[in-house]
DNA sequence: ATCCGCTCATGACATTTGTCATCGGGAGTC
DNA sequence: GACTCCCGATGACAAATGTCATGAGCGGAT
């Protein structure tokens, strides 16, 4: 059996640079491209299709599960995995909805990176176990649509004024939202409410 | 002249292992000790007496400048130096405070650190020029020791109320300082006052 | 000796937010 | 058809927040 053919793509030159060369060192594993960016790795992948793309999370341009989105459509037999620094669970959500079918931390080795990479490659799946118990204990998100859509635009610090304006609804909505949303979450005021929705990747 | 004695010391084990591994490459380099946290950085280079400390900025326990203070003290033959995803200005410059010799993002290559890592050696300092400009453009903090503790508080999104309780300030007197904080950052609420600071690294 | 800035406080006031009740329209389900 | 849930809105009221003026004590600089 030939080769597995591996898509590398992170920003972090350093780390993207150190892991091609460990896993360069697997016999069955071979390194065919390598990007630092959302599209840069789409374009790498159309054009080397690779078996398996390994994506960082969080890229310039698209994300790691923006990109195997669109791989899911543009290159069907590619099986993507990701790999990141922070284990949100909405992110693994993300992920599993986006077809993506691995999901570890950086903090495991390469060994154990190379041994997922076959594993992925074999047509099975795997989920870093840590990070599977923190998805399941966060649960669903139990905001509807518009108090997430609304609760993303109050990150930034805007004045309910300037949310309305920007999702066009009335300033009495907008704080009708911010308040149910922040009750459900259990917070005491949106500011709470959002720190707690992004802990959970709820937004 | 015999080989660079080098800790590294980094939380996530995909990167720490693959980077000993492209170091260990280069003939005047050598890891000899390696840590996944900041008290373990600490107690293994008191131990092993490392030339250069390369240290990752977030690390569960001790952050990479907090090591770098201690060892300032506890081993001041050794030079330290900071490798972080994000470069945020304020971490340069509580960096530079702490007598780090070299600061430089993780979207350098691997040769490119073994470099610097001999130029941090031969008692030079080296500063990634993007970083360096972005601290300069961000300037020194505006705010004074209490503002800049008051919106620390308010960063959690805490009322006026669990602030004024914390700091053993009155409600008032927080107000007022939220108030000033906002105002010399140019921020219309404190919640973009908080958002504003940390950009900068002056929280 | 004087000035200035930081700290901490109070009071007053306008504005913003949070909360609640209530309404109508639409989409989906049983 | 009755029911439920989400969307969007209004009005009213209480609470929190932002803003300003003002004051006192303290310490460092000129």
């Amino acid at each position: 059996m030939s080769a597995v053919r591996v898509l590398l793509a992170d920003d972090e030159h350093l780390i993207r640079g150190a892991l091609a060369a460990l896993l360069a060192l697997e016999d069955d594993l071979e390194v065919v491209a390598e990007a630092a960016t959302g599209p840069e790795a789409l374009a790498m992948a159309l054009q080397h299709r690779p078996d398996v793309a390994v994506l960082d999370l969080q890229m310039p341009g698209l994300d790691g599960v923006a990109v195997a989105t669109s791989l899911r459509t543009g290159l069907p037999d590619c099986k993507t995995m990701i790999v990141t620094s922070h284990g949100l669970p909405g992110h693994l959500k993300r992920a599993l909805e986006a077809g993506v079918r691995g999901f570890v931390p950086k903090t495991v080795s390469a060994q154990r990176l190379a041994e997922i990479i076959r594993t992925v490659c074999a047509g099975n799946r795997y989920v870093d176990p840590e990070l599977a118990a923190d998805a399941i204990a966060a649960g669903d998100s139990p905001l509807t649509a518009r108090e997430a859509e609304v609760l993303e635009l109050a990150a930034h610090g805007a004045p309910v004024a300037e949310i309305a304006e920007r999702a066009a609804l009335s300033r009495g909505t907008v704080r009708n939202y911010l308040s149910s949303a922040a009750s459900k979450l259990g917070a005491e005021n949106r500011h709470a409410a959002v720190r707690l929705a992004r802990e959970r990747g709820w937004v």
